[in-house]
Order: structure tokens, then sequence, then C-alpha cells
RNA sequence: GGGCGCAUAGCUCAGCGGAAGAGCACUCGGUUUACACCCGAGCGGUCGCAGGUUCAAGUCCUGCUGCGCCCACCA
């Protein structure tokens, strides 16, 4: 059936038509990645908000493609590499890169076969990949453009190294674990010249320039200007002051790395300090001595111990436990190395990112979150965009005799003679996502799906991914699109848990894989418990249990759309005339249309939990526990009837089937073509609300009938009565409560028969003023009812107490709501009809003993 | 260290100023010709603790306790 929606081409947009313009890009997945969760989630959301819009009349365009992944592709490749026991140096360069786009060709890509099984209705003819020339186009041109506008510059920083990975990494692929270490204070100096340091990284001293106090501190205030000389090494280094030092903390005393220390970098150039580089990229230790060729993690203890030795240690701290950076691709311990990188300058790009936000041209959902999008926008550092990789894209710079740079467009030639070089490094793989919303539309061409389809009208994204990639995407879309917005909304979806709220992972082994749930429930039912659990910017904890009770749903409509047309439900001419419609018909089409309403606004609000929801319940239990039970009654009165029901009938199913095909595309679909003969559901018309004025006395009416049936059955479960079992009874009062011609209705779904002769009533129940007596044929189970009625009493009695306390209340009265005033009264008066009722209802019993239960001998 | 969020039925969560809800689980009953992936009837909660505001408080405010998340260049 996918397939055929594809071919059909219902998901391939067209930028000439004059119809409005809906577009979603996907968040790329990685090339190397598989469909998790995560994606099925955020998956089932887009699909339904671009087959809603589809079914409106929009012009929808849903974007399909994937990132390239930088590091974990190159990891991916070269641990393949490495069990043919090559590494990419054997290969070199292109060779490798090469091998990356074969690897890409052979086995990338596992996912989109996979979004064809969930159903996307993605336009594959628009298919992208961040390192298309399209794309790598639109990489360099921005390249160039933020260059020569002075917002990418190259530098002497310190950045995030990964001693494993061999390149630098920005922030935020760094994550900080609290890990145990040890905080050591070291005596530097001898005499009166002393002074003691604290450090959790003592094998960095051996990179010491300066030791830092606070100008203003007393105790060092003397040693300022003075030299001391480092331990182990002997080497002198002034003891400076900066307004950076803590006096608070530890002694109050620093050493000062500037080439392993992002602060005492900052410290080394307000003092004009020596960086001294002492460790390589592998992390090994350069500095000429004992410790030389030692790896860090081995250094620290050597360099710990020969200070023990020396008697330079006054205190230790063990454990202490600290933030520690890993690298987010394979958690080696980052390690801060000074090193020539390229950055954008963020401030002026972050500046507009925030603006957009904060005057509305980009609304974030849930607006909670908008708020950690400005912290974030607000603090951000300059973006660290060059790694010493080979998979990306590789900066477009050239370097020529005499230092002399050279950034290259896209159109342009690089400088050909002795001594051009292009520069070695790769982009961040952000560089390129951030560019998605409009580079995979053509830009930097003016292409028909630019001027159609930019702004992108929504962005569905996990909340943990707002700063790595919607921060960036904002920055980049406002800069090379003249001011204007990326998306007009963002919405953020929570995050996948297991059964018990922890987070699911393959290590912690609770992972459910979609795939699974594809193949034991479906796609219908994966996507539904999906949507069903999605609340705005919340979590959302899974467990096998609601993928079944999903697939019982699809299940129900199935059966429903069976029985609806193997009684002739159709859809082939209007509805009768209102007039000519019972109470129960009324009643469900106007809950139908309030339905409608009440969907669409949920979609507008992104409330996929809840519009789940109300269809499950509207489905489930308004019409299939209730009105096709009354329609089975109306179609069993034949004639003019039966067929207006089968027009009613038919028309629920079909609404419903419209707004179920959303979120339930696959079934709903099959379902619909059944009941209307019609081409495909993908390209119905999503339905509008009828604005017929809602028939409350008939709900009304409906509302007393369902009161009535239930408390039978109640009354009958406590008999012990089996719920198939005709019993005769005497219904009275029909015509006063305007139930008359509910008679055979309340009969067929109580399962009451019409008395013959010898009825004699042997029990007897009110409800909403209507009395019925039932033959029970002797078998009444008194006990059982007296408890039954012991337990309303009770409940009344509290009802009345409380209704009664507030209603005593002056200033209630006088300040309350008419309308809730009104309500409390009328909930007082049924509190006391029911106490009198149920008392007389227990006096009449007084007498009676049980002929049924424990009692009986 | 800074910021944010959450504590409601056995479990996962809605509800956010006017009668405590859903799904799942559980109990009882069921050959009710659409459906046992079902039908019917139930059981189950002093809405984390302590104060405060209000005629009225899971619902607003303050404090406390316990979780969780994000950010972070205190050595």
């Amino acid at each position: 059936m996918y397939q055929r929606w594809v071919d059909a081409g219902y998901f391939t947009a067209d930028a000439a038509s004059a119809k409005p313009a809906f577009c979603i890009v996907i968040p790329p997945p990685n090339v190397t990645g598989s469909l998790h969760m995560g994606h099925a989630l955020e998956h089932s959301l887009m699909d339904a908000l671009t087959r809603r819009r589809r079914m409106q009349g929009y012009e929808v365009l849903w974007l399909p493609g994937m990132d390239h992944a930088g590091i974990a592709t190159q990891n991916v490749v070269e641990r393949e590499l490495a069990g043919e026991g090559r590494s990419r140096h054997d290969l070199g360069r292109e060779a490798f890169v090469e091998r990356v786009w074969r690897w890409k060709a052979e086995s990338g890509g596992m996912i989109l076969n996979q979004m064809r099984r969930l159903g996307d209705g993605v336009d594959w003819s628009r298919e992208r990949f961040t390192m298309d020339a399209g794309l790598s186009r639109a990489v360099q041109t921005i390249f160039k453009r933020l260059y020569e506008d002075g917002l990418i510059y190259r530098a002497e920083r310190i950045i995030n190294w990964c001693p494993r990975c061999h390149t630098a990494l920005s922030d935020i692929e760094v994550e900080h674990s609290d890990d145990e270490g040890e905080l050591i204070s070291v005596r530097y100096g001898d005499g009166d010249g002393a002074i003691v340091v604290a450090t959790t990284r003592a094998e960095t001293m051996l990179g010491d320039t300066a030791v830092a106090v606070h100008p203003d501190d007393d105790r060092y205030r003397h040693l300022i200007g003075t030299e001391v000389a480092l331990p182990l090494t002997g080497r002198v280094v002034p003891i400076i002051a900066d307004d950076h030092v803590d006096p608070e903390f530890g002694t109050g005393a620093v050493k000062v790395t500037p080439a392993h220390d992002p602060n005492d970098f900052e410290i080394g150039r307000r003092h004009d300090l020596p960086a001294l580089t002492i460790m390589d990229e592998r992390g090994v230790i350069t500095a000429h001595g004992p410790f030389e060729g030692l790896d860090r993690f081995e250094a620290r203890p050597a360099v710990v111990a020969a200070l023990r030795e020396q008697g330079r240690i006054v205190a230790e701290k063990r454990p202490y436990v600290h933030a520690v950076g890993h690298c987010s691709r394979c958690d080696t311990v980052v390690e801060p190395r000074l090193s020539l990188q390229w950055f954008v300058k963020v401030a002026p790009l972050a500046k507009a990112a925030g603006d957009a936000v904060r005057d509305g041209r980009t609304t974030i959902h849930p607006a909670a979150l908008a708020q950690r999008y400005f912290d974030w926008v607000d603090n951000m550092h300059d973006w660290c965009i060059s790694r010493q990789l080979w998979w990306g894209h590789r900066i477009p710079v050239w370097y020529g005799p005499n230092e002399k740079v050279v950034c290259v467009g896209p159109d342009e030639q690089p400088p050909e003679g002795d001594g051009w070089e292009q520069d070695p490094d790769v982009l961040d793989t952000w560089f390129s996502s951030a560019l998605w919303p409009f580079s995979t539309l053509g830009w930097p061409s003016r292409t028909a799906d630019l001027d159609r389809f930019y702004p992108n009208t929504v962005l569905v994204t996990g909340y943990d991914i707002l700063f790595f990639w919607v921060v960036r995407m904002m920055m980049f879309a406002l800069y090379a699109m003249d001011d204007v917005q990326p998306f007009h909304h963002v919405y953020l979806h929570g995050l996948i848990r297991d059964a018990h709220g922890k987070k699911m992972s393959k290590s912690r082994g609770n992972a459910i894989d979609p795939l699974d749930w594809l193949d034991r429930y479906g796609a219908d039912a994966t996507r539904f418990t999906l949507a069903r659990g999605a609340n705005p910017g919340g979590d959302m904890a899974l467990a096998d249990e609601w993928a079944a009770g999903s697939r019982n749903f699809c299940n129900k409509l199935w059966n429903a759309s069976r029985f609806a047309l193997m009684n002739g439900a159709t859809v082939a001419q209007p509805l009768p005339a209102r007039d000519r419609l019972t109470d129960a018909d009324r009643w469900i089409l106007d809950g139908v249309d309030a339905l409608v309403s009440e969907v669409d606004q949920l979609f507008e609000d992104y409330q996929f939990a809840k519009l789940c929801e109300l269809l499950y319940h509207f489905t489930w239990d308004e019409f299939c526990d209730w009105y096709l039970e009354l329609a089975k009654v109306q179609l069993a009165e034949g004639g003019a009837r039966a067929d207006s029901t089968r027009l009613v009938v038919g028309h629920v199913l079909d609404t419903l089937l419209r707004l179920l095909h959303p979120v339930i595309p696959f079934v709903t679909d099959v379902l619909w073509k059944s009941l209307t003969g019609n081409e495909s559901l993908v390209i119905a018309a999503w339905p509008t609300a009828s604005g017929t004025e809602p028939d409350t006395a008939a709900a009304g009416r409906i509302a007393a009938v369902q009161r009535l049936v239930t408390e039978i059955r109640r009354f009958r479960s406590d008999q012990g009565l089996k719920p198939g079992q005709r019993v005769p009874a005497r219904l009275s009062g029909m015509d006063t409560a305007d139930l008359t011609a509910h008679a055979a209705a309340v009969a067929s779904l109580a399962r009451l028969e019409r008395p013959d002769e010898s009825f004699t009533a042997s029990a007897t129940l009110e409800v909403g003023g209507i009395t019925v007596e039932l033959d029970l044929s002797g078998a009444v189970d008194v006990e059982a009812e007296r408890k039954r009625l012991a337990k309303d009493l009770a409940a009344a009695e509290k009802e009345l107490a409380q209704t009664e306390a507030k209603l005593g209340n002056p200033q209630f009265v006088d300040r309350a709501p008419a309308e809730v005033v009104a309500k409390i009264k009328a909930r007082h008066e049924q509190a006391a009809a029911d106490i009198k009722r149920i008392g007389a209802r227990m006096e009449a019993l007084a007498g009676e003993r049980s002929l049924r239960g424990d009692g009986i001998a």
C-alpha cells in the first residue's frame, strides 16, 4: 500500500501549485543510523502533521534526507578497516574518503527503508544528503560569506580535544560527568617564598608558566612579583596577580598552565605568559624529563609520586568528585589543548537567533522551553568548526607562500602554483546541518522550492537537540536568508523512556526496537502508541502493553467498520433531514461535530496525546459501545429507519476514519476505500464541523437512557444474573421522563424482555423517575443489594453534607458564580432524593430473606 | 556552582481555582452472530510534607523533603 501511495505521487510536492504551502524538513538522521524509537516518534508526529495538512488542501512538502555525520561515520569505516588490519593512513586521504562513499552506497541509509515501513509520507524525489553537490555548494557559499564578514576566523585557542579521535570538538560534543579524582595541594618553592597550589591534574604542572593569586589577597600580597621554582623541573616562574583567581577556593593560589587549560590560557594572554605544550595529540607527555613518553593518565600518578617523594604534597583530598568532560562520540576524557582552529564568531548571529524568537517570528512549543533557548543563545561561546578528520566538508581555504590565505567560493578556482595548499581539516558536521532548512531547497540558488517552502512551517525535533541544532539553524538561516527565520514553529517532543521512566538505551538493555513493534503490532499501532504518548515537551514511558492496547484499538476500528459494512453503511447519499433522525442519531452526529472541532484545535496546539485520547475515547466508548448498539435496534426496525441509520453510521465512520488517518494511516485507508469506493484517504478532504446547532435535548435523553441502562446492568450484576440472560421486566414512567421512544433500546441494551401473564415483580429499582420492575424468578440476592445500597447511601450522605455546608455558607452563595451555585444546589437535591429512594428501598428489603448467596443452606 | 522541571489510583501519566480522571494491571460475571486483540459490572487516591492566600486549592504563594534534567573554563 505504501508503494502505491508513493507511485501515485501523493507525497510529491508541486512548487507551482496554487495551494498554500506547508513544509517540514526532516531532522536528518545519521547515515550510519538505524531507526530507533526516538525516530519512530518524531516521524509519526511529522507524518501526522503533514497528512492532516495535505487533507486540508495544503501543498505539502516533507523533505527527507540524511546527515553525513562526520566523526560517527569516519569511526565506522575506520573500525571496518581495523578489522582488515589497516588504518586510514594506510589508504591515504583520497582513497579513504572514496571508501566512505562506498560504505555509504552499500550499508548506509538503512533508516530510509525503515521509514517506508513506518509509512512516512515523504517526498522521495527531493531526498538530500549533507554531502550532496548542492549542499556542499551551500556550505562553501556561506563559509566564504562569513569569512569575508569577519564572522569566521582562525585562531590559536584552547579547544576540547579528543585524544582518541584526534580531533577538536565543539562544546556540545563534550559531555560532562561527575568523576572521581583527587585534589592535591602542592608546595611550590621553599622558605618564605613558598606558595601552595591545588590541582586535580598534577601532570600539567610540567607546563606551568606562572602561579596566580588574587590581587587583594593579603596572604600573598608580598609574593606578587616574586618568582618561584617549580618542583620536579626546577623551572622558575613568576607569581602574578589576576582577578580571575577565587581566594576562597583551595589555597587561593593557582598554578597557571596556559597551553592546557582555558582559564589559564586567558590569564596567560592577560599577562603575556608563554604557553608551554607538554602533551601531543594522543595525550602523551612530550616535555623532556622523566615523564616523557608517558600517557597523561600514567603521568599523573607518576608526578604525584615524585612530588610525594620530595615532600611537596601538603594535603590531598580523595576521592574528589568533579565534572570532567568526555567525548560524546567515544567517551574518552577530553583534554583541553592549545591549537590552531577555525571558529565562528557567534555573538552577532546568536543575538539575531534570540531576537527571532523574542519577536515571535519563530514560536517554540511548548513555550516553557523558549526560556532554555534564550539561556543558551545568550551565553554562547565561539564555535570551533574545524575537525581533524577526513570525512566531511573540507575547509575551503588555501594557504600560499608568505602566509597568504585565500578563501575559495563555490564557483572559484583554487589558486595555482607552488606552495598553495588547502587546509587539511573538515567542518563540524553541525555546520552543514545548520543550513538544512534552506540548503535542501536549493539555496544559494533562488529556486522555486526555496520561494515556496521557505520558511519551513514547523520543525519537529526533541528538546535534547534544541541547542545542538535548532540554535545553529536559526543563526545560519537568519544570516543567509536576510533575517528571514528558518521556520514559523518549533515543536519539541520529549524523550522515550522505558515502562518505569528510565532512559532507554542499548547498554541498559531496556531499549525497545521499533522494528520489533512494527513486526508484532504493525505500523498503525506503533504510530498510534507514540502519538498517544506525545505530550508537548514531555517524556514518554513505553512498554509492550501500550502497543498492544493500540493494536487492540486498530482492531476495534476494523471490527466496527466490518459491522458497519455488513449492515450496509454508506456515504452514497446525503444525511436525511434532522427531523427524520432519532435522538441517538442526532446525539452521535453532534458528538462527531464537536469532535472535529476539538481535534482540529488540538492539532493546532500540537497536543498529540490529547487528540489521540479523544479519538480513542469517542470511537470506542461513544461510537462502538453506545451508538452502534443503539443502531442495532434501529436497523432491526427496518424500512426508512434502517436506511437513515445506515447513512448515519456511514457518515460517522467516514468522519472518524478521516480524523484518525494522520495517526493511523494504513488501516484507515483500507477501510475508507471499502466504505466510500474512493481512490485513497491520503488525498481525501479533512472533515469540517457542520455548524449544526447541537440538539441538547436529544443528548439529554440519550444520557438518561445510558444512566438507566447502566443502573439496570449494575443491579443485574449485583443479583448475579448472567449478562446475556433475558429478564422479564416492566418499565413505568418512561412517558413522563420523555423516554417512550427509547423503550426498545433500553430493553435491548439492558437485556430485558416483555413480561407475559405470569409476570411477578420480585425486584424493583428506580432510576431518574423511572421504575423498573423485574422478574428474577425469585432469585433475589438481598445481601448484595443491601451492600450496594449501603454504599450508595454513604456516598449520597457524604454528598449531602458537603453540598449543605457549601450552601450554608453565605459567602459562597454570594461570591461564587451563579452557575456554580446552581450546580451545587442541583447536586444537593439529587443527594437528598437519592437518600430518600435508597431509604425506601432498604425498608422494603428489610423483611426479605436472601435466596441466594452465603445464606443458602 | 547556576538554571529548570517533577512529586495525583499498583504502574505510566492527564487534570492546574469551583463534584478526584484515563490507559494498563487487578476482581467478579459472560457462546450478547462486528470484535474474547471482546462485552458488562466493579475494586482502588487524606492529589509528597508543613504553612499561607481564597467563600472555594492537586489546582496560586512560601518553606521543606525526595527525584530528574539542562547548562558550567573554581584550579
